[in-house]
DNA sequence: ATTGACCTTCCGGTAACAGGAACCTCCATA
DNA sequence: TATGGAGGTTCCTGTTACCGGAAGGTCAAT
Protein backbone atom coordinates (compact mmCIF):
# COMPACT_ATOMS: atom_id res chain seq x y z
CA UNK A 1 0.00 0.00 0.00
CA UNK A 2 1.58 3.28 -1.36
CA UNK A 3 1.91 6.25 1.28
CA UNK A 4 -1.21 8.15 -0.67
CA UNK A 5 -3.65 5.74 -0.24
CA UNK A 6 -2.37 5.26 3.74
CA UNK A 7 -2.65 8.66 4.48
CA UNK A 8 -6.37 8.94 2.96
CA UNK A 9 -7.14 5.63 5.16
CA UNK A 10 -5.90 6.61 8.49
CA UNK A 11 -5.98 10.25 7.69
CA UNK A 12 -2.67 11.29 8.39
CA UNK A 13 -0.99 13.59 5.78
CA UNK A 14 1.97 11.90 3.77
CA UNK A 15 4.24 14.48 5.41
CA UNK A 16 3.22 13.06 8.96
CA UNK A 17 3.73 9.46 7.91
CA UNK A 18 6.79 9.88 6.66
CA UNK A 19 8.09 12.18 9.87
CA UNK A 20 7.20 9.13 11.68
CA UNK A 21 9.17 6.58 9.55
CA UNK A 22 12.05 8.86 10.29
CA UNK A 23 11.85 9.22 13.99
CA UNK A 24 10.95 5.50 13.75
CA UNK A 25 7.43 5.05 14.63
CA UNK A 26 6.70 3.37 12.01
CA UNK A 27 9.14 1.15 9.37
CA UNK A 28 7.26 0.19 6.44
CA UNK A 29 9.29 -1.82 4.17
CA UNK A 30 10.05 -0.52 0.49
CA UNK A 31 9.16 -1.92 -3.15
CA UNK A 32 11.49 -2.35 -5.83
CA UNK A 33 11.25 1.30 -6.64
CA UNK A 34 11.84 2.69 -3.31
CA UNK A 35 8.05 3.68 -2.81
CA UNK A 36 7.07 2.54 1.04
CA UNK A 37 4.60 -0.40 1.53
CA UNK A 38 2.86 -0.96 4.48
CA UNK A 39 1.37 -3.42 5.50
CA UNK A 40 -1.89 -3.60 7.80
CA UNK A 41 0.13 -3.69 10.87
CA UNK A 42 1.50 -0.20 10.17
CA UNK A 43 -1.80 1.35 9.03
CA UNK A 44 -3.08 -0.05 12.65
CA UNK A 45 -0.05 1.87 14.59
CA UNK A 46 -0.04 4.84 12.47
CA UNK A 47 -4.18 4.87 13.30
CA UNK A 48 -3.45 4.07 16.93
CA UNK A 49 -0.73 7.14 16.02
CA UNK A 50 -2.76 9.53 15.11
CA UNK A 51 -5.62 9.18 18.15
CA UNK A 52 -2.89 9.84 20.29
CA UNK A 53 -1.96 12.74 19.19
CA UNK A 54 -5.44 14.08 18.56
CA UNK A 55 -5.69 13.28 22.88
CA UNK A 56 -2.80 16.01 23.25
CA UNK A 57 0.07 13.12 24.05
CA UNK A 58 3.46 13.98 22.86
CA UNK A 59 5.58 11.64 20.26
CA UNK A 60 7.56 11.08 22.74
CA UNK A 61 4.21 9.26 25.47
CA UNK A 62 3.03 8.35 21.91
CA UNK A 63 6.05 6.21 21.34
CA UNK A 64 5.40 5.28 25.04
CA UNK A 65 2.04 4.13 24.43
CA UNK A 66 2.93 1.99 20.88
CA UNK A 67 5.17 0.23 22.96
CA UNK A 68 2.95 -0.36 25.67
CA UNK A 69 0.20 -1.56 23.18
CA UNK A 70 2.52 -4.01 21.36
CA UNK A 71 3.31 -5.67 24.19
CA UNK A 72 0.90 -8.50 25.34
CA UNK A 73 2.04 -8.57 29.00
CA UNK A 74 1.97 -4.79 29.68
CA UNK A 75 0.68 -3.68 33.07
CA UNK A 76 -2.72 -1.55 32.52
CA UNK A 77 -0.82 0.39 35.41
CA UNK A 78 1.63 1.64 32.85
CA UNK A 79 -0.20 2.58 30.22
CA UNK A 80 -2.62 4.70 32.85
CA UNK A 81 0.08 6.57 34.55
CA UNK A 82 0.93 7.98 31.19
CA UNK A 83 -2.56 9.50 30.72
CA UNK A 84 -2.80 10.38 34.11
CA UNK A 85 0.16 12.44 33.76
CA UNK A 86 -0.82 13.78 30.44
CA UNK A 87 -4.63 15.14 32.08
CA UNK A 88 -2.48 16.51 34.72
CA UNK A 89 -0.07 19.23 32.41
CA UNK A 90 -3.78 19.57 30.86
CA UNK A 91 -5.54 20.31 33.95
CA UNK A 92 -2.78 22.28 35.13
CA UNK A 93 -2.65 24.52 31.70
CA UNK A 94 -6.32 24.58 31.57
CA UNK A 95 -5.76 26.69 35.31
CA UNK A 96 -2.91 28.95 33.77
CA UNK A 97 -4.89 29.90 30.90
CA UNK A 98 -8.08 30.51 32.97
CA UNK A 99 -6.11 32.94 35.02
CA UNK A 100 -4.60 34.44 31.86
CA UNK A 101 -8.38 34.75 30.44
CA UNK A 102 -9.78 36.51 33.62
CA UNK A 103 -6.92 39.08 33.59
CA UNK A 104 -7.26 39.89 30.49
CA UNK A 105 -10.92 40.16 30.36
CA UNK A 106 -10.91 42.62 33.13
CA UNK A 107 -8.52 44.68 31.01
CA UNK A 108 -10.55 44.14 27.70
CA UNK A 109 -13.60 44.83 29.80
CA UNK A 110 -12.13 48.10 30.86
CA UNK A 111 -10.87 49.56 27.82
CA UNK A 112 -13.57 52.01 25.78
CA UNK A 113 -12.10 50.95 22.31
CA UNK A 114 -12.86 54.26 20.70
CA UNK A 115 -10.52 56.61 19.10
CA UNK A 116 -8.93 58.04 22.32
CA UNK A 117 -5.27 57.35 23.23
CA UNK A 118 -6.26 56.44 26.75
CA UNK A 119 -6.14 52.94 27.51
CA UNK A 120 -5.84 50.57 30.49
CA UNK A 121 -4.60 47.63 28.57
CA UNK A 122 -1.41 49.70 28.39
CA UNK A 123 -1.37 51.24 31.29
CA UNK A 124 -1.26 48.05 33.12
CA UNK A 125 1.30 46.37 30.79
CA UNK A 126 3.27 49.46 31.11
CA UNK A 127 3.39 49.42 34.85
CA UNK A 128 1.70 52.37 35.73
CA UNK A 129 -0.79 51.70 37.59
CA UNK A 130 -2.82 54.32 37.67
CA UNK A 131 -5.76 53.10 39.33
CA UNK A 132 -5.33 48.98 40.77
CA UNK A 133 -9.06 48.04 40.59
CA UNK B 1 23.17 49.37 32.23
CA UNK B 2 25.26 46.47 31.93
CA UNK B 3 22.80 43.56 30.74
CA UNK B 4 23.34 41.35 33.73
CA UNK B 5 21.97 44.56 35.92
CA UNK B 6 19.31 45.11 33.34
CA UNK B 7 18.29 41.37 34.06
CA UNK B 8 17.76 41.48 37.20
CA UNK B 9 15.55 44.81 37.37
CA UNK B 10 13.21 43.72 34.60
CA UNK B 11 13.63 39.36 35.63
CA UNK B 12 14.04 38.39 32.10
CA UNK B 13 17.20 36.39 31.48
CA UNK B 14 19.65 37.67 29.54
CA UNK B 15 19.35 35.52 26.46
CA UNK B 16 15.68 36.61 26.32
CA UNK B 17 17.38 40.76 26.06
CA UNK B 18 19.74 39.57 23.88
CA UNK B 19 16.82 37.72 21.55
CA UNK B 20 14.57 40.76 21.33
CA UNK B 21 17.39 42.95 20.14
CA UNK B 22 18.05 40.36 17.38
CA UNK B 23 14.52 40.52 16.39
CA UNK B 24 13.93 44.42 16.72
CA UNK B 25 12.54 45.25 19.40
CA UNK B 26 15.03 46.93 21.46
CA UNK B 27 17.68 48.72 20.56
CA UNK B 28 20.27 49.20 23.10
CA UNK B 29 23.42 51.55 22.42
CA UNK B 30 26.86 49.88 22.67
CA UNK B 31 30.07 51.12 24.86
CA UNK B 32 33.02 51.56 23.51
CA UNK B 33 33.64 47.60 24.69
CA UNK B 34 31.26 46.56 23.15
CA UNK B 35 28.79 46.14 25.77
CA UNK B 36 25.22 46.73 25.43
CA UNK B 37 24.64 49.87 27.27
CA UNK B 38 20.81 50.16 28.74
CA UNK B 39 18.98 53.40 29.04
CA UNK B 40 15.77 54.08 30.94
CA UNK B 41 13.46 53.93 27.72
CA UNK B 42 15.14 50.21 27.20
CA UNK B 43 14.75 49.32 30.97
CA UNK B 44 10.97 50.53 30.62
CA UNK B 45 10.37 48.51 26.75
CA UNK B 46 11.25 45.68 28.37
CA UNK B 47 9.50 45.58 31.69
CA UNK B 48 6.54 46.13 29.22
CA UNK B 49 7.96 43.18 27.17
CA UNK B 50 7.85 41.04 30.03
CA UNK B 51 4.72 41.42 31.57
CA UNK B 52 2.74 41.42 27.48
CA UNK B 53 4.69 37.84 27.61
CA UNK B 54 3.28 36.97 30.47
CA UNK B 55 -0.28 37.42 29.72
CA UNK B 56 0.48 34.82 26.58
CA UNK B 57 0.66 37.55 23.96
CA UNK B 58 2.77 35.95 20.94
CA UNK B 59 5.90 37.91 20.36
CA UNK B 60 4.24 39.76 17.22
CA UNK B 61 1.63 40.97 18.92
CA UNK B 62 4.22 42.47 21.50
CA UNK B 63 5.93 44.21 18.44
CA UNK B 64 2.10 45.68 17.92
CA UNK B 65 1.28 46.54 21.52
CA UNK B 66 4.86 48.07 22.10
CA UNK B 67 4.19 49.86 19.05
CA UNK B 68 0.78 51.28 20.32
CA UNK B 69 2.61 52.00 22.92
CA UNK B 70 4.76 54.56 21.59
CA UNK B 71 2.15 55.93 19.83
CA UNK B 72 0.91 58.86 21.71
CA UNK B 73 -1.68 59.37 18.88
CA UNK B 74 -2.95 55.74 18.96
CA UNK B 75 -6.79 54.65 19.08
CA UNK B 76 -7.34 52.66 22.07
CA UNK B 77 -9.94 50.35 19.40
CA UNK B 78 -6.41 49.31 18.37
CA UNK B 79 -5.31 47.72 21.55
CA UNK B 80 -8.11 46.47 22.47
CA UNK B 81 -8.65 44.48 19.10
CA UNK B 82 -5.53 43.09 19.67
CA UNK B 83 -6.07 41.56 23.19
CA UNK B 84 -9.78 40.53 22.39
CA UNK B 85 -8.39 38.61 19.86
CA UNK B 86 -5.89 36.97 21.82
CA UNK B 87 -8.48 36.41 24.37
CA UNK B 88 -10.49 34.35 21.61
CA UNK B 89 -7.91 32.75 20.91
CA UNK B 90 -7.05 31.55 24.80
CA UNK B 91 -10.81 30.90 25.20
CA UNK B 92 -10.67 28.34 22.18
CA UNK B 93 -7.54 27.07 23.23
CA UNK B 94 -9.22 26.55 26.78
CA UNK B 95 -12.55 24.68 25.67
CA UNK B 96 -10.01 22.19 23.38
CA UNK B 97 -8.12 20.81 26.62
CA UNK B 98 -11.25 20.64 28.39
CA UNK B 99 -12.68 18.61 25.56
CA UNK B 100 -9.27 16.34 25.81
CA UNK B 101 -9.68 16.42 29.69
CA UNK B 102 -13.04 15.04 29.96
CA UNK B 103 -12.29 12.26 27.34
CA UNK B 104 -8.93 11.51 29.15
CA UNK B 105 -10.81 11.24 32.55
CA UNK B 106 -13.23 9.26 31.12
CA UNK B 107 -10.19 6.87 30.19
CA UNK B 108 -8.31 6.78 33.00
CA UNK B 109 -11.34 5.96 35.77
CA UNK B 110 -12.34 3.03 33.41
CA UNK B 111 -8.69 2.18 33.42
CA UNK B 112 -7.92 -0.34 36.45
CA UNK B 113 -4.52 0.70 36.59
CA UNK B 114 -3.31 -2.59 37.96
CA UNK B 115 -0.92 -5.36 36.97
CA UNK B 116 -3.26 -7.23 34.13
CA UNK B 117 -2.66 -6.25 30.51
CA UNK B 118 -6.01 -5.42 29.73
CA UNK B 119 -6.66 -1.23 29.47
CA UNK B 120 -9.79 0.73 28.04
CA UNK B 121 -7.02 3.48 27.25
CA UNK B 122 -4.95 1.62 24.87
CA UNK B 123 -8.24 -0.41 23.36
CA UNK B 124 -9.70 3.15 22.87
CA UNK B 125 -6.43 4.60 20.92
CA UNK B 126 -6.37 1.25 18.62
CA UNK B 127 -9.73 2.13 17.34
CA UNK B 128 -10.65 -1.46 18.73
CA UNK B 129 -14.18 0.06 20.64
CA UNK B 130 -15.08 -3.05 22.79
CA UNK B 131 -18.13 -1.18 24.54
CA UNK B 132 -18.72 2.09 23.66
CA UNK B 133 -20.10 3.85 26.73
C1' DA C 1 6.48 9.76 -26.30
C1' DT C 2 4.23 12.47 -23.30
C1' DT C 3 1.39 13.80 -19.63
C1' DG C 4 -0.06 13.98 -14.95
C1' DA C 5 -0.40 11.93 -10.66
C1' DC C 6 2.36 9.96 -7.40
C1' DC C 7 6.57 8.92 -5.21
C1' DT C 8 11.47 10.02 -3.42
C1' DT C 9 15.03 12.91 -0.66
C1' DC C 10 16.62 17.08 1.14
C1' DC C 11 16.55 21.86 2.76
C1' DG C 12 14.49 25.59 5.17
C1' DG C 13 11.08 27.54 8.23
C1' DT C 14 8.06 27.70 12.33
C1' DA C 15 7.97 30.12 18.15
C1' DA C 16 10.63 31.78 21.53
C1' DC C 17 14.06 31.09 23.37
C1' DA C 18 17.99 27.79 26.26
C1' DG C 19 22.49 25.71 26.52
C1' DG C 20 27.04 25.84 25.61
C1' DA C 21 31.55 26.82 23.30
C1' DA C 22 35.17 30.03 22.42
C1' DC C 23 36.69 34.26 23.43
C1' DC C 24 37.03 39.19 25.39
C1' DT C 25 36.80 42.69 29.41
C1' DC C 26 36.62 44.53 33.86
C1' DC C 27 37.91 44.85 38.57
C1' DA C 28 40.04 43.43 42.73
C1' DT C 29 43.54 41.24 45.08
C1' DA C 30 48.28 39.02 45.98
C1' DT D 1 51.89 43.15 37.36
C1' DA D 2 49.93 38.90 37.01
C1' DT D 3 45.93 36.43 37.87
C1' DG D 4 41.39 34.98 38.78
C1' DG D 5 36.60 35.19 38.53
C1' DA D 6 32.50 37.45 37.21
C1' DG D 7 30.30 39.12 33.49
C1' DG D 8 30.23 40.48 28.73
C1' DT D 9 30.33 39.08 23.38
C1' DT D 10 29.06 36.17 19.13
C1' DC D 11 27.74 32.00 17.00
C1' DC D 12 25.83 27.39 16.58
C1' DT D 13 22.82 23.80 17.91
C1' DG D 14 18.58 21.95 19.88
C1' DT D 15 13.78 22.10 21.16
C1' DT D 16 8.32 20.28 19.05
C1' DA D 17 5.94 18.24 15.39
C1' DC D 18 5.62 18.84 11.63
C1' DC D 19 4.66 22.01 6.62
C1' DG D 20 6.10 23.88 2.13
C1' DG D 21 8.61 23.50 -1.71
C1' DA D 22 12.37 22.19 -4.96
C1' DA D 23 14.51 18.76 -7.90
C1' DG D 24 13.93 14.63 -9.74
C1' DG D 25 12.45 9.46 -10.33
C1' DT D 26 8.12 6.25 -11.38
C1' DC D 27 3.74 4.56 -12.96
C1' DA D 28 -0.27 4.11 -15.86
C1' DA D 29 -2.78 5.64 -19.59
C1' DT D 30 -3.22 7.83 -23.94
Amino acid sequence: MNIGEVSRAVGLPAKTIRYYEDIGLVRPLRGANGYRDFNEQDLHKLAFLGRSRSLGFSINDCRTLLSLYEDRDRASADVKAVAAEHLERITQKISELQALKSTLENLVTRCSGDERPDCPILSDLSGHKLKSS
